[in-house]
DNA sequence: ACCTGAACACCGTTCAAGT
DNA sequence: ACCTGAACACCGTTCAAGT
């Protein structure tokens, strides 16, 4: 589809992290659902097999894309004057990360590679959380929490803009026939929130209620 | 596979609703990658192209059976003292559902559904929002934020025993080097958290930070 | 060591044809 | 109106064979 390929490629010179590169790319600008084995083969102009011979089957290629993704998505570095609001700016970059990168994070959750997504950016968090006085199991339930709150809102965008401005709107419930419910409610539920300030307030107080307030307000002086 | 078929099924006697019930069945009882139109069709004794007719294409199939079991899952009646408590009962209601039926919130999630699934049960939750004092925009905010969490913590438990006893551990990050990292928060990673007392704590945090707390405690007397 | 084409066992979907 | 079989255009994967 892309290159044209010699007829006798004795040695087309691939290695594994070109492959991934391409795959990410494929996934990121034709969609998840555009990545196919034979696919990405025609991307690389070269052979379906050649690929199995460098990266293995499906499901090793995809985890190690998302790998790959998910190491660059933690080269950001992290803000904040608080350890408890680095814990927030931390939770902020895994969204935003997630979000700039849609299909590629679509692939990891439908194949139940999103923790490994986030895996570098889940141990800046558990530094953090360590900084703000959590250790232990405390910070292991922390993480846990933080990190499936995340992951909620994370698979709530994807959905949002799934569908754009179809009929079966934001929210299905807008149409749901129900007495009782407070007309400003039924019209508000057919309207999108503005998810990012939500997910902010929403996590703010998940945050507030695992780790302690002060203690290493200012454990850098 | 499960029955025989007659030479010529003239008239088999299908129906759209018998048709969805043995779809729910058979993703449920041998996992989501088991539906497949062809294995549905050898299920009810009957060519595959007959499913086409009833109930359309596959992706109108699996949204007919997220929508019949989301159904079922509403009728569970709603406890609790005050309306914020009854907030969380559904947020829990929906959290039992869905980990009561794997296979078929599976489905939903993978393909977009999920909303559609906690459709009836996010009604209710509308319902009691409203007792609460909670109605128009904030409504929906509160709705929006409080599933998102809830959805995020049911597809954490469905990796969690996507990987039983597997090598690669409950959290992906006990296996990433670190220094510097505390050795208790270290072991704590390689266990697992209790996630039905992790949610609960949790959900309570959101749904605290989200509705007032008096107001109609006692609305109902 | 690296890459190929052929082949296998699956998919979802369409459609003309039967009763 | 309801159901069928054949056919089409895809998949992922294996494997013997080439250089």
């Amino acid at each position: 589809m892309a290159e044209t390929r010699s007829r006798s490629n004795r040695h087309a010179g691939l290695e594994a992290g070109g492959i991934l590169d391409r795959a990410i790319a494929l996934a990121r600008d034709e969609g998840a659902d555009a990545l196919t084995m034979r696919r990405l083969a025609a991307e690389l102009g070269v052979a379906t097999t050649s690929i199995y011979w460098h990266v293995g089957n499906r499901e090793q290629l995809l985890t190690a894309m998302v790998q790959r993704h998910g190491e660059r998505l933690a080269e950001t570095p992290i803000t904040g004057d608080t350890a408890r609001e680095r814990v927030l700016a931390v939770a902020r970059l895994i969204w935003e990360g997630a979000l700039a990168d849609r299909e590629i994070t679509r692939l990891a959750s439908s194949h139940g590679l999103s923790s490994l997504h986030a895996q570098h950016l889940e141990l800046a968090m558990a530094r953090e959380l360590q900084e703000a006085g959590v250790v232990g199991e405390s910070a292991r339930d922390a993480l846990r929490a933080i990190t499936a709150c995340v992951g909620g809102f994370i698979v709530a965008a994807l959905l949002d803009d799934a569908l754009p401005t179809d009929h079966r709107r934001t929210s299905v419930l807008a149409h749901l026939e129900d007495p009782g419910l407070d007309p400003t409610t039924r019209s508000a539920l057919a309207t999108s929130s503005h998810l990012p300030s939500l997910f902010d307030t929403t996590l703010q107080a998940v945050v507030d209620s695992l780790v302690p307030a002060d203690l290493s307000a200012n454990a850098y002086l």
